[in-house]
DNA sequence: CTTTCATTTAACCAACATGTTAAATGAAAC
DNA sequence: GTTTCATTTAACATGTTGGTTAAATGAAAG
């Protein structure tokens, strides 16, 4: 799984097409292994599988009734996982690449003086 | 890696911490690879692999400068992977709890008349 | 040219992920 | 109580991950 903490446990359980899939079944319904089972190309240990998974990552809860066990989504763990994401918004969003240009340019500065120490020569804001 | 898709690369390559704390370095600034091993506990081949994973997933760019290779970070595929997470805000976000409710209510209700024909006995709307 | 420095590739290893089919579990139905 | 149904666990095969050390690459410096 990569790590063992919360966060690498839930991008982790998200690296999955199948298990994304899950989620986006889970996310109009509360669902038996069955029911899920059923759209996929995959048997049913494995979807087993796939919903422990899930489970371990806390993305969802269990139900028993009789014989059938239910699955719910918790939406709690990807709200973290948008947390962590969030705090790069300024790189992709538009609006605030002026503030991104700006902040850049302020921390160039700030480390300008360290690098003139060690002489690291990075490639700084290189065209690609 | 679980899917070969771009979202499944891009979660996947957020699952390692490794690779989230390079992520959290290149947000600061463009690094080298020395730059980045500096602070990790492994050895540089496998920060270069972490590099190789993040350039896979188009998380950053690398540029070349003599014997120095760059990596810049890109924003793009962190906001196809908040897109995909905020499908889920209202299983979450507090402020939607209304809707949410409502929307459940709704779903519920429609998929009734189906649920009534195949008897799957879905443990629906159960407490854990 | 030879050496040095930054980085990558190769070869290897242990651990894990994902699928399968067959067997086990456990409650429901007969 | 025996059978049936939903689900999980076991056993297995296979591919991937993430780390290591040692060798290769390729540009810079002497």
């Amino acid at each position: 799984m990569a790590g063992t903490d919360q966060l690498s446990a839930v991008f982790s359980a998200l690296a999955d097409p199948t298990r994304r899939a899950i989620l986006v079944e889970l996310a109009e319904h509360d669902a038996t292994v069955t029911e899920l089972t059923a759209p996929l190309p995959i048997s049913m240990p494995a979807v087993s599988r796939h919903l422990k998974v899930l489970e371990r990552a806390a993305l969802i809860s269990r139900t028993r009734s009789g014989k059938w066990r239910g699955s719910r989504l918790q939406g709690a763990p990807l709200r973290d996982a948008a947390d962590w994401i969030d705090r790069y918004r300024r790189f992709w969003d538009s609006s605030l690449t002026r503030l991104d240009a700006h902040l850049a340019a302020v921390q160039a500065a700030e480390r300008a003086t360290d690098r003139m120490a060690n002489d690291p020569k990075v490639p700084d804001n290189q065209e690609l």
